[in-house]
DNA sequence: ACGATAGGCAAGTAGCTGCTTGCCCATCAA
DNA sequence: TTGATGGGCAAGCAGCTACTTGCCTATCGT
């Protein structure tokens, strides 16, 4: 549905936020790729399937596109939905006394 | 501990980017104003002590800043650790073919 | 064709989360 | 002082979520 909520529920969750992190870093990434790479980088030992099921949540909310490429499937990071984070509240203000 | 993991928690609810929305249309303002502004303005018919708790939530986050004075207890947005999510990857990026 | 590789689907489970409920304390007005 | 107001604390419950497990499909190399 690539709803707003959808953005935010994608966004917590460590493990997803590591997920964006390695394909901003390289995109075209398939999902072994990303295993490993949570795996070596960050000693997380996640099941395929878990991780699968991250990005099946983080395609939802459009953060993530996917291709598919003979037996493999790329992911790319997209940070257009990002948008509506950082336009809804100022993040500089303080009223406070 | 206002670390990163409780700015994204905090977020994941709708109740709960309400509550900053309110906040950031008018500082200052107590947990009865609050509830009031759910109720009347959004629909949402919450408890008194659910939007206390969410209130807690994002004071633990660090996105709400409180005092006391008397018996009531005031409210101010604080957009600062907003900035770890902006920062942290970019709003346009499109490497996918 | 055969096996290996890359990934998907679905059910089940443990733990967390949001909400309610009930009772409590502090502050202000009469 | 008494009552009313504004808010806090803690336990309990229902629903969601992340993860695992098991089995399945499709593609590539030989």
């Amino acid at each position: 549905m690539r709803s707003v909520a959808d953005v935010f529920r994608a966004l917590d969750d460590e493990t997803r936020r590591l997920l964006l992190d390695g394909l901003v870093a390289r995109g075209g990434q398939t999902l072994f790729e990303l295993c490993t790479m949570l795996v070596t980088r960050h000693g997380l030992s996640s099941t395929r399937q878990a991780i699968s099921q991250h990005l099946g949540v983080l395609e939802e909310a459009g953060l993530v596109v996917t291709e598919r490429r003979g037996r493999t499937k790329l992911h790319w990071f997209r940070g257009e939905p990002l948008a509506a984070i950082t336009e809804r509240w100022p993040t500089d203000r303080e009223d406070a006394p």
